[in-house]
RNA sequence: GUCCCCAUCGUCUAGCCUGGCCUAGGACAUCGCCCUUUCGAGGCGACGACUGGGGUUCGAAUCCCCAUGGGGACGCCA
């Protein structure tokens, strides 16, 4: 295969919000686009009317484009082979829905939704829930086609799938499925109001859009024989067919929003990094093929091969996400990061003015900060003075003991130059003289400065919080203790 | 129910195709120790898996069959 004629899609349906193992299912197929120097298209599949929902299709696009998903063709960007909405393309399928009738692959069928609602509960009834459709109309003759069509019956276009034999096709990561044709019914191709059903909107469109790999959830792999009658019936060559693995949740079954975020947005939200989820989908269901786990987007690229993609389901742990998070946090740029964590420093009522002190903060606290949430959280001390201790702290730092200590810095500090050294010299030449150990001092600067029991290292915090500020908490402290 | 897919530590996985190098490797989590003025940070270490049963073979995590378990499909949804 000729790798400039790369092409894959993905195709979702603006129903609803952009989920993880949508966005996994996104992922490879850009991955595979990319390391093949392929295309990735992006293709709207808005063919049911009752479920569409109007916003989803900015959440999807924003989503995409968040996770660092650009496709080079589609829907928003256009391309050669457009329209990528597939309300915009009607007429291409009801014309190849006309080919199919007219070479007998398919037939009209005037069957209601009621009688194929009984139809499905008889055989439920007589645990037979297989087969589905009854092929009632399948056979009905010229006249009584166009009897019910003069009497005005709405109609669906069916295909006529085999009655006999099996139906095979290879799969790229799983290898031949064969499929015993009586699992495949007479699928509906053309809805009563003339919209096309996925079956045969993704056919024709992945065929006219020269899609050469069609990778997507194994939800499809039940419904690939019909696709596979479908490019028989046009004559067509077939896409090589990939059916990735769903992703489970940790309670077991499918990832849904039920069982916690399951939204790109929602990930966004709760302070992961695009790049952090990028690279953890990506670990779910691949591997580079040696022990590499942080990989930037180029890496993941160079070393992808669709070969690696693993067959069976994999459990969403968030837990190994928040330390990859984690890891990706300790290096980012802290101009970047600081973008991200002042607006919500602002929601937390802080105020926010001078930038580049606020990226001095990020620089402090991203090594210990698994989310961008849990680093705006944990920086109230920076911008505002301590309201109180955490009171077991207290109870063992902010003693008697220390006061005379407290007290003597406060006198101090403000005299020397507030650099490192000197700020270091001084604690120590104030535990000498009062025969403590700076040891026994810094515990209660800490807290003193902070109010809390853990951060970053003291003299870091007190050089960036600066002489001022720490001077009139360490004497705040004081006063606290008595 | 019928059909399809899947099966290595709790979780993500390497190894499986091309049997021996596997007393099964790595990572997350958990636990312990060390470092540190503190810490959800860092360092070191421990715990921990080939679903079961048959076969093939000198030899099976690796190949075959069955069972079991999990997931999916069975819509005028995608």
């Amino acid at each position: 295969m000729n790798t400039e004629n790369i092409r894959v899609r993905f195709a979702p349906s603006p129903t609803g919000y952009l989920h993880v193992g949508g966005a996994r299912t996104a992922l490879f197929n850009y991955l595979f686009a990319k390391a093949a120097g392929g295309k990735f298209l992006l293709r709207i599949e808005d063919t049911d009317r009752t479920r569409f929902q109007e916003d989803s299709l900015n959440e999807i696009f924003e989503s995409l484009k968040w996770l660092g998903l650009d496709w080079d063709e589609g829907a928003s960007v256009g391309g050669d082979f457009g329209p990528y909405v597939q309300s915009e393309r009607l007429t291409l399928y009801k014309e190849h829905a006309e080919k199919l009738l007219a070479d007998g692959s398919a037939y009209k069928c005037f069957c209601t939704s009621e009688r194929l609602e009984q139809v499905r509960k008889e055989k439920e009834l007589r645990k037979e829930q297989h087969g589905g459709y009854d092929r009632k109309c399948r056979d009905l003759s010229a006249e009584e086609v166009n009897e019910n069509i003069d009497s005005g019956m709405p109609y669906v276009v069916r295909l006529k799938a085999p009655l006999d034999g099996s139906i095979s096709f290879e799969d790229m990561i799983r290898g031949i499925i064969e499929t015993p044709v009586n699992m495949v019914d007479d699928t509906v191709l053309l809805k009563t109001d003339g919209f096309p059903t996925y079956h045969l909107a993704s056919v024709v469109d992945d065929h006219f859009m020269k899609i050469s790999h069609v990778m997507r959830g194994d939800e499809w792999i039940a419904s690939t024989p019909r696709h596979v009658l479908l490019y028989k019936a046009f004559g067509w060559e077939m896409p090589v067919f990939a059916h990735l693995p769903v992703i489970l949740s940790p309670t077991g079954g499918k990832l849904s929003k039920r069982k916690g975020a399951a939204s790109v947005m929602d990930y966004k939200k709760a302070g992961y990094l695009p790049e952090a989820l990028f690279n953890f989908l990506t670990l779910l269901g691949w591997n580079p093929g040696d022990d590499r786990e942080i990989m930037t987007v180029s890496e993941i690229i160079a070393s992808f091969s669709a070969k690696k993609i693993s067959s069976k389901p994999a459990v969403f742990d968030e837990q190994k996400l928040e330390w990859m998070n984690g890891q990706y946090m300790e290096t980012y740029p802290a101009e970047k990061l600081a973008e991200e964590v002042i607006p919500l420093w602002r929601e937390r009522g802080l105020s926010v003015d001078d930038t580049e002190y606020a990226a001095g903060v990020v620089r402090l606290l991203q090594v210990r900060s698994k989310r961008v949430t849990e680093l705006a959280e944990t920086a109230d001390y920076f911008f505002k003075d301590p309201t109180g201790y955490d009171e077991k702290q207290a109870g063992k730092q902010l003693k008697e003991a220390v006061k005379p200590a407290l007290d003597k810095l406060t006198a101090e500090l403000p005299a020397i130059k507030w650099e490192r050294e000197d700020i270091e010299g001084t604690i120590d030449s104030v535990a000498a003289s009062l025969e403590m150990s700076a040891g026994k001092i810094k515990p209660a600067l800490r807290l003193a400065v902070t109010g809390v029991g853990g951060g970053p290292d003291l003299l870091d915090m007190l050089l960036h919080l600066g002489k001022d500020c720490s001077v009139r908490r360490i004497k705040n402290a004081s006063d606290y203790i008595g």
